[in-house]
DNA sequence: CCTGTCCAATACTTCGTACCTATGGCAAAA
DNA sequence: TTTTGCCATAGGTACGAAGTATTGGACAGG
């Protein structure tokens, strides 16, 4: 009978009753609202009691549900000590997350990432690692770190890829240029001055992939002056030595803007690398959880899949995640 | 993160602990072996904490898992208050369950029925309705009683109907008849001589398809007496008056036997028949356990299905099941 | 008045996982 | 040896919790 109610329910039941609307807590509980909804109807079936009077702005907790609430929230209290306990006494000492990220990848994804682990893992350090995608496979190879967030493609087989977000691609310029009174900018109009570039070695196989599709609408990837931060990739668009292509929605320096190119939907594509044979016991927690979060799905260890083509659909959601 | 571990975890942890034995827990909680097995990995996986010490003759929780049962222990004894405490607010009051049984299912079904009920639903008074299959399918068309357990067939549609013991039909004589000495009866040797049936009111298709059967391996099913109960039929076949078909299995008079009868596998199947609109609040939750104990499926509403042709494969269990 | 917005509920589909059966391995008892 | 009593593994099924798409009701603003 009471089989029918697991902490799951309670959970659910105590976000709705603390938003006071069931649209704010789906979104909280990283759940779809008719999901939410069901299971609160569900519930209420479930214990033949009437939990929430719905009106039109949302719903309010009955008195009957007010008791399962103060007692649901001792409960999951009681649930995470409990735990806590039973694994400090044996010991539980998890090594540290051994975490890389290259600068390719949104610093705000990197800090997402992170964010959910200590929330899941509280007692679990990370260790973070920076370097280019090179450097970071070989690591990864070496079992040298446990995962790494990284720009695909990537080369080399039999990694773990779990791909997430992907960021469209727009033009970075001076906010004083002429151009920049567009909204849009034709891909004729880059000719020439699209020159700065992240330094190749960094990820040969998307700088390849980037060229190529420069070629596809007719520039010549003029890799005039290389360079190896984001940051630095600003710099040298402020000193008008050209323009850059750099993810939206990135931060910009003042006095520098972002144009997207008519006709093309250009996206880099980041995800989640993990190391081949990984001692790390958190892992398989934190892909869950991330799963769950980002809606995003396995990709087994093929490196293919161009980094272009879909819908980005910038659902700014993204960075707002972490909360 | 504690998020992967629910009441329903805990319960099974606790059945493990306190058999020692994966196995015998199993049985318990009305699971496969396999079943339990996997779910007590996926909780040492989950927690990342060794539960048990395995070894030949069962398991032995450790240290931590001792910490886990204890406390676990707790919580579901308070979810379960919890539980009452807000069904109590609510005032929720349970009509009544109005069970009807016709005197062609086992008896101890019946019980089991009821038990499971109680078990379930404390609070919830059962009146019973005993009567024979018209009787019953008519009160259920009326609505005055919530369901029943009939034997198959049953004519009228739209009924639901839960199958679920088949048990296999013997032969009833008295044990210094002749044929007594037998292990087995052949078909014609019951020629003539199996005279005494429950009355044919009582259940008009099952006794036509009885008929039936009876024509397929040759015998003229003579009604020479007939009767309402089974008591009355061991009664009558004490008295000399012929031979009767029972339930395998059922409690026998002194100086009465069963056989099979060689070369068929006639059986009544007994169901669980539920009222067509019943307001009945307790049925959804009765009918969810007994399938779970009894891995019983439904057949929605179609009153098919001929009374025999199963393999019975007696598990005895069956009237085990009610604790 | 209509239209847009903001709720929750419904209808239907998809996917994960808890469960099943069948089978294997291993140690102790027969 | 074979049998017995465990647990573990492998592979398939089915139910439920999740999703998407859509409807309906109740305001509020133009």
């Amino acid at each position: 009978m009471s089989d029918l109610v697991e902490f799951r329910n309670l959970k659910y039941l105590i976000a709705v009753a603390e938003e006071g609307n069931i649209t704010r807590a789906a979104k909280r509980l990283y759940l779809a609202q008719p999901s939410l909804s069901t299971q609160m109807r569900g519930l209420e079936e479930a214990l033949q009691v009437p939990l929430f009077i719905r009106d039109r702005n949302g719903v309010h907790a009955t008195p009957a549900a007010e008791i399962l609430i103060t007692g649901g929230r001792e409960l999951l209290k009681l649930r995470d000590g409990l735990i806590a306990t039973a694994r400090a006494l044996h010991r539980v000492t998890f090594t540290p997350m051994r975490l890389g990220f290259s600068s390719f990848v949104d610093h705000a994804l990197y800090e997402m990432v992170c964010s959910v682990h200590t929330s899941l893992f509280p007692e679990c350090e990370i260790t973070s690692r920076s370097g280019d995608n090179v450097e970071l496979l070989l690591l990864l190879q070496k079992g040298e770190i446990d995962a790494a967030l990284l720009a695909l493609p990537i080369s080399g087989s039999g990694f773990k890829t779990y791909p997430f977000t992907k960021s469209r691609l727009v033009v970075c310029m001076k906010s004083d240029d002429p151009l920049a009174r567009l909204k849009e900018i034709a891909p004729a109009q880059l000719q020439a001055k699209l020159t700065i570039f992240q330094e190749p070695k960094q990820h040969p196989e998307a700088h390849l992939r980037l060229m190529e599709m420069l070629d596809e609408v007719g520039i010549r990837g003029d890799v005039a002056s290389k360079t190896t931060t984001p940051h630095n990739i600003q710099w040298m668009v402020e000193s008008g030595q050209g323009y850059a292509l750099v993810r939206e929605g990135s931060e910009m320096h003042v006095g520098l803007v972002t144009r997207p190119v008519t006709g093309v939907t250009w996206t880099v594509d980041s995800a989640l690398i993990l190391g081949k044979s990984t001692s790390q016991k958190t892992v398989p927690g934190l892909i869950r959880e991330l799963r769950k979060r980002l809606r995003l799905q396995v990709s087994p260890s093929s490196a293919s899949k161009p980094p272009r083509s879909v819908r980005p659909d910038i659902e700014d959601e993204n960075l707002r995640l972490f909360a």
